[in-house]
DNA sequence: ACCTGAACACCGTTCAAGT
DNA sequence: ACCTGAACACCGTTCAAGT
């Protein structure tokens, strides 16, 4: 009979969201459908705006999540007693070792997104602090900012371009990006003896 | 009567595509719907199948005019008499200009996209020329590709983030851009005439 | 409390039918 | 040749109904 506790329920939220990864990364977000979520996990789709608001919502706690994730794994792939520099690279590479592993939430959480889907700013800063870190152990403090966007910058676009399949005339790009990062960390650290680097 | 010509057409595929790519931009690739193109040319959707395949055939032909009016941009944004470095910061401002003024346009074209959206390489070719142009003016040879794809990197990361609403710190991502583009540059031209630029 | 089927307003796409 | 309405298989979401 079961008294007081008619049905335990078959679901949780968890279990929406991560069945809602899984099938993002097998078939990217067109592929995200509610139908299909419910599908996988033996209900239909109405029973899962007992866990979720919605699609966008379902959306929503992924990229949150992404977000969290990612500055968990920086934070992890820092090497804490390395030179400023080295732990400059392995952030690098830990970004786009993230990226690699899970591309669509990846795109998801950094790429372009409708207002629907913007989350709070929180999971943003938890993504970006390592970086910053990192940043504050070789630039003088008033140019940390400016250096950390334009560092974010490169490893990103790297990323983004390698994920869209765009380095297509070979070389070796990532070989690149590391040279890109070791030039210009050397230049910030001897703009924190020195003088401001002239821009333009 | 009108004998031979019996219905003049009422749109054709240009006007299609430029609907299109109008709605891109004012609803994002979610509101591009075959059924909205149609409407705002006074007609029915399954018409809309006389000038393109379908919807994603009409998002390759969006893509691929985007990389082609892309490259022709950054070819009109570069002073051909200026020094190499100024050709370079100028390019780097085309590429920002082109994604802020079409966002849509380029984070389809650029962004992460399905295999049902790839178009033929040579728009991808026209767009990145004039960046390459640019560099082969700087580095020394065997170095060119490696140094094409950092600064791309690094100016397509720029923007994405920028579109994406990632640099909410403030500070002066722009200036701090041309900073590392003029630091990065002037190792360039130094290695030019020197040995390899140290990697890691 | 949790899940359901039915329904609504949307999609992209096909196709026989009109002119 | 060009356009149409009807239809099909999909969406996200709501809601009254079941247990």
């Amino acid at each position: 009979m079961l008294l007081g506790m008619p049905h335990p329920s078959r679901i949780n939220r968890q279990a929406v969201i991560d069945t809602a990864r899984a099938i993002l990364e097998e078939a990217g977000p067109e592929g995200l459908a509610m139908r299909e979520v419910a599908r996988r996990l033996g209900v239909r789709a109405p029973s899962l705006y007992e866990y979720v608001e919605g699609r966008d919502a379902l959306i929503r706690a992924l990229i949150a999540a992404g977000l969290d994730e990612l500055g968990t794994a920086l934070v992890a792939a820092t090497p804490p007693d390395a030179s400023a520099l080295d732990r400059m690279h392995a952030i690098a590479d830990g970004y786009i070792d993230f990226a690699l592993r899970c591309p669509a939430l990846f795109s998801l959480a950094l790429g372009p997104c409708p207002d629907a889907h913007v989350v709070d700013a929180v999971h943003g800063e938890r993504a970006s602090a390592p970086l910053l870190e990192a940043v504050a152990a070789i630039a003088p403090e008033e140019r940390q900012l400016n250096a950390a966007q334009s560092l974010w910058s490169l490893v990103h676009g790297y990323v983004t371009l390698e994920l869209a399949g765009q380095f297509r005339l070979g070389g070796t790009p990532r070989a690149a990006l590391h040279e890109m990062i070791t030039v210009y960390c050397a230049a910030l650290g001897e703009a924190a003896e020195e003088k401001p680097i002239p821009a333009v």
